[in-house]
DNA sequence: AATTATACCGAGCGATCGCTCGGAATTCGA
DNA sequence: TCGAATTCCGAGCGATCGCTCGGTATAATT
């Protein structure tokens, strides 16, 4: 059972450590799985014993869930920022994949959890707050998806499809994602927009054509 | 350890029941992952004991690695004839989408466990087959994308991130495809090639703007 | 300086893990 | 029909699992 420290000149170092606990935990996380990550692999990557360890969470299960709320909170409030601005929903759309794709690069890791743990958020009830926040943050990109459709800027066939397949190459680019590789998060962020707009350019020459 | 009976008379029978018990580890490691899944849980799922379980199989390890071989051996054939064929390259990419997207919806478990425990695979040294075996398929997808950039079907900015792209998308459906839903594998497939087709269309109004 | 909260240690607990093995029951081949 | 091969059982092994707890050292507060 941890316990924040009472005293105040105490408890900004306790969260620094404390974050790096959850940083170590989802570097060892995104190698090897939360399963096949034991308790004795994370005393090795903090460098505590169990007794340290455990002053700064409380289960294993409790680290998974400290990641996941790491990662999803500050993104989720980027993505309402921009739901609420009044821009043309394809600069809504280019904004909210430059802000995913950094997300994604700033805290790689923790991406890589919260996409390989899939089953773990979605099995037991008490991840409920977390699916809920994914399934926000996943309505919000089909609202813009919808908007841009009813303004006549896409043409979208079948907007659940389309939804789903930017979906799965976003959450799929932690996979191969390399920081300081070829691409930046903005390169990508880019293809992938130019990539949805054109395959659903409501001007498009085929687009028209279609029976 | 197992061995497949000598005696031909029961080869047949041993096969299927093999068969069976992979199925279900599938089935079990698909909804719960592989390292979350005890041996308890899959003698449940067989209705066998330890002993009978060990009959057919060596290691649970063992197990996971049959999942993979029967799942990829198939797919990958189907691939090379596509690609050994003389179609166009926008042919052969629907072709090689509907095998694709074909063989998730018959073997939704085993392609669920394939990406769900992608870095058990990309770990051990003993998974480097497996590994071989999905570069090839990826290697095949990227030659009929550039056969169409070289004969001027497409135009693809970033051949690579396109490929990325695609992969995402498709790897991601076993998440949330159901048999039966709206959409069947051909109607998937169909958006996913029509995605990349008009997004790269080489005679696009928007492609020769481009600076 | 005395007191108390904090930080961390590390042996070891009970539970569960993957798996073994001797044997019983059944089936096939001769 | 009989011996061998096969199929499966299930108690239980050693190892590892996540985690606890009594203890010591250090730090902040008074």
């Amino acid at each position: 059972m941890p316990s924040p420290p009472s005293r105040p000149a105490l408890r900004a170092r306790y969260d620094q450590r404390r974050r790096r606990v959850i940083d170590a935990a989802a570097h060892a996380f995104a190698q090897r799985g939360y399963h096949a990550t034991s308790v004795a692999a994370l005393l090795q990557a903090t460098g505590l014993t169990a007794g340290g360890l455990y002053h700064y969470i409380a289960t294993k299960d409790d680290l998974l869930m400290l990641i996941c709320d790491e990662l999803i909170d500050p993104l989720l409030d980027r993505a309402r920022a921009i739901s609420a601005a009044q821009d043309p929903p394809q600069d809504q759309l280019r904004e909210i994949l430059h802000a995913w794709l950094e997300h994604i690069e700033a805290h790689l890791d923790h991406m890589r959890v919260f996409q390989q743990e899939r089953h773990v958020i979605e099995g037991e009830p008490h991840w409920h707050e977390i699916r809920a926040k994914r399934r926000e943050f996943e309505r919000m990109l089909d609202e813009i998806l919808a908007r841009a459709q009813e303004r006549g800027v896409m043409r979208i066939p079948d907007r659940r499809l389309a939804l789903l397949a930017l979906l799965g190459m976003v959450n799929y680019t932690p996979q191969w994602f390399h920081p300081g590789g070829r691409l930046d998060a903005a390169q990508i962020a880019d293809g992938y927009c130019d990539l949805m707009l054109e395959a659903y350019a409501a001007n498009s020459l085929r687009g028209s054509e279609s029976a």
